[in-house]
DNA sequence: CTGAAAGCGCTTACAG
DNA sequence: CTGAAAGCGCTTACAG
């Protein structure tokens, strides 16, 4: 069995010599440069074809000084980054653009911040990518800062809420809380409650945001909003208190599908009958979504459009040296079973 | 703004001019060799330390000729994967062992087998990594004997069916599809089916086999089995042919905790009560099966021990030349709420 | 349009 | 125990 490792590397050197060329022309030749005549290009390409030659990334990342990888860090607990699939949908669409070209994708899983930031700081000394994915934009992010400073281009899922110097691509995530709020007051909710995500990340705040701004648009007041750190097992915990109050809310309102479907359960499990006794909406369209029961009523993300567009952009940024702020559409209800009429009682 | 990019870099030479020596010796003094005195090896890294020297992972990988990288190829479509978080859990696992080492991890998510193994030999011309994870494993993989031929390093999840030159990291999972079924038979189950998984891959065909044999060994045959290909559609799929049977099963054992999932949620659908007049175990033990409703009886799996087992496993053949098989302890049945005693009708 | 040379920053025999 | 040199395989000014 012969293994490619053995084989004696074919260089630009074999293929400068066959050609009858210097090493030089043979690297103009190979990378498209112009100074290099139609004929002798085509010749240099025809030798490096017949012998095979492929080039070396190491050699070229050590002369160029480029990685050819782009890189995503993310900083969250494995279980709870388990349950939500927008990452690997996200990864699936940055390989879409990254395969094709050439490039690779480096990801590192963190359990925290401390450990994040060094983690970008030792892919930029280890020169190990081009540029990175910053998801999850908290609020004074520490990375935005440090990665300015590293100088390492960027892109934000998100707009940052500080000066940034990265271009950024978003979503609004608004409008789909909105009308999920108008749907369940068009179906005739009044006590409307929502359990939201981390405050201390911007999309958690956003989508409360977005939340009190339609209830009190519906004259309905700010609703009864219950924070979580977006886990599981705090949504669960959050249904679990607004279902034990004297009054309970008709409707919830869930900051992301996996805290919803940990609602159904909850509500199940205290004999709460989903959607007649209670109504409930999520965020993100996650494919359990369809396969609960009742089937979730949610906003639809689209989270490979989104990894598609960012390695766009940040590729952008990277060979041209800026790239302009992406708005993706806006990510729209999906109305399923989960949310119904009130029955009175 | 000063930026990292722009400084010029401190090199072996300047701390060899530094220190007084040559760059050879700075090399054997930062790499632990032996043939530097203690005493030059203490003021060569001392300089190396004030001088703020750091490793050039391009010029090491060229000359060195490795990568400092372990490869995983996923070839899933993007949603499957995403509902699925074994491989969140196996990477975070990974990572731990990674990290600390300086190691990097390349991922592709790729969407067919061709290009998985296309893939593969990418990452091979391209040196981006020393080895690779392999998982997934199918009846007569392919990339068994591609992997073989590139000379690339590689450890499988799992055992496959074939010769393999390869070290195996794996896990009994007939285990605890026996305790699933005996679990049942117990409660007094007779008539027990089993959603299985693709029998291209190993695992679905294994959990099928040990279903099988669990109920021969409890005098009932083999059991309905309705094979399925993993999928969360083709498990709720599966379910509802299952139920609108004339004698339908009272209990159903899934081959994955997706697949048990989405048929907690058609039973619901078709009015079939879980656990009262179906009950239902799952494999995985992932996070949403502690959240649903009823809590999904199951087999838990450990993909965090199993990822740092498996870079372990890599990193040992990598650096010595061999390694040897590890077998993880079994996973073992989760008992929750989505069994119980079939009740009589 | 083309060539010869230096350089990227290490590692690794080969000498002493 | 230490030094001087070649080499990894490219890219990139600098000349012509």
């Amino acid at each position: 069995m012969e293994s490619t490792r053995d084989a004696p590397r074919v260089t630009i050197a074999d293929v400068a010599r066959e050609a009858g060329v210097s090493k030089g022309l043979v690297s103009f030749a190979l990378n498209d440069r112009p100074g290099v005549s139609a004929e002798t290009r085509a010749r240099i390409l025809q030798v490096a074809g017949t012998l095979g030659w492929t080039p070396s990334l190491r050699a070229r990342s050590l002369s160029s000084k480029r990685s050819f990888a782009l890189g995503l860090v993310i900083a969250r607990d494995p279980e709870v980054l388990g349950s939500d699939p927008f990452f690997t949908s996200f990864i699936a669409g940055v390989e879409t653009i990254l395969a094709p070209e050439g490039l690779a994708l480096v990801l590192s899983v963190v359990p925290d911040e401390p450990t994040e930031l060094q983690t970008y700081r030792t892919l930029v000394t280890d020169g190990r990518v081009d540029g990175v994915f910053l998801s999850d934009l908290r609020r004074d992010d520490a990375r935005i800062p440090c990665l300015a400073e590293l100088g390492l281009p960027a892109v934000t899922l998100g707009r940052p809420d500080q000066p940034s110097p990265f271009p950024s691509v978003s979503i609004d995530d608004t409008d789909g809380v909105a009308e999920s709020v108008r749907h369940l007051v068009e179906l005739g909710h009044r006590r409307i409650a929502h359990v939201a995500g981390s405050p201390a990340m911007l999309h958690g705040g956003r989508r409360r945001d977005a939340f009190s701004a339609a209830m009190s648009a519906a004259g309905l007041g700010n609703g009864q909003i219950v924070e979580t750190d977006f886990s599981i097992a705090a949504g669960a915990d959050a249904t679990r208190v607004l279902l034990s109050q004297p009054e309970r809310p008709t409707a919830i309102v869930f900051a992301s599908d996996p805290m919803a479907i940990a609602g159904i359960g909850v509500a199940q499990e205290l004999g709460v009958s989903v959607p007649d006794q209670l109504s409930i909406t999520g965020f993100d369209d996650i494919e359990f979504a369809r396969y609960v029961y009742p089937a979730l009523t949610t906003v639809g993300a689209t989270p490979m459009v989104w990894g598609r567009t960012a390695a766009t952009t940040l590729l952008g940024l990277i060979r041209t040296g800026s790239a302009a702020d992406v708005e993706l559409p806006a990510a729209r209800l999906i109305i399923r079973g989960s949310a119904s009429s009130p029955t009175s009682h």
